[in-house]
DNA sequence: AAGTTATGAATGAATG
DNA sequence: CATTCATTCATAACTT
């Protein structure tokens, strides 16, 4: 990792940690949590609050994204598709079973957990063993939050004539 | 289901229809266009939205890039402008409006085109009124989330605008 | 088969 | 919170 600090790269260790807040239920922090989020990764890296602000929005804001385009792909017209695309050229389509399994990202269903958890998951230390950090996250974060989170949402795949988007 | 690749690699036909959508001007697609060109691209082949939001943010993207760095060679009065936004390390949007309108190759109208494009084989002329439409809009933003959160903890501070903080 | 290019995908960083 | 822009990573496709 060069020192080419446009902008912040975050650690793997980082990316676990602010990965497992998120998925504990933590969406917006607070200026506080931030800041306490932002002292303890720094132990990983570089990093400053404003990064740590950054990639709760970005998160969130991608998660909703995601939610709002997935789709579909699951019309009566996917069979004739693939057998016209067997047709056509199509040497595009080497479909690998590994790529597949990747392909299966959060199960979306696993959002309607509701879970108890620290601030700091325990196993985020799982690497790190120095009684430092353990003090760390064990006496500055001792606050338990219990986050009860049920998302339900409804997903549509509606037929429409790009012509109705341009016109308006 | 169907497969799924490691990367979508779009068909000629995909490819050919989205140059087209942006020739004709579209360069942001909103979400539900992105639905829409989705689903008529996927009689063509395998593809969710999300392939279509990222052509459509690389397709644009290049070309602005492509078009800088022309400016930058071909007109060196340019030069200044372009190094202030660099320096400044601030998006073009705080340029001058008429660097940023340099930026598109096809020509201003062109953005606000209104064009009927027979591009699609299927359900092209399929109508839709207006009150489905405004249907999809509310189901779209149907997110029911029920988020209870109880923290054992008290909050010592009060809450304060982040941005504030952090870019002060 | 290695190296290069084109481009899909991702994400940090904003802006309003 | 949405949307957008910029850079960058990753890799399919192409070139040699």
């Amino acid at each position: 990792m060069g020192t080419i600090c446009g902008r912040w790269n975050p650690t793997a260790e980082q990316v676990k940690v602010l990965t497992d807040l998120f998925r504990s239920g933590l969406r917006t922090p607070t200026t506080d949590q931030i800041q306490k989020i932002s002292s303890q990764l720094s132990f990983y890296g570089n990093i400053e609050s404003k990064n740590v602000f950054y990639w709760f929005q970005n998160h969130k804001a991608r998660e909703r994204q995601k939610h709002r385009r997935k789709v579909l792909v699951d019309d009566p017209i996917n069979d004739e598709r693939i057998q016209f695309c067997q047709d056509k050229n199509i040497s595009s389509n080497k479909c690998s079973p590994e790529m597949i399994s990747s392909y299966n990202e959060e199960p979306d269903q696993a959002e309607r957990v509701i879970e108890t958890l620290q601030l700091f998951p325990l196993n985020s230390l799982s690497e790190y063993s120095e009684s430092e950090k353990l003090r760390f996250f064990t006496e500055e974060y001792r606050e338990n939050i219990t986050f009860s989170c049920t998302i339900g949402a409804q997903m549509d795949h509606p037929t429409l004539d790009l012509r109705l988007s341009f016109f308006s």
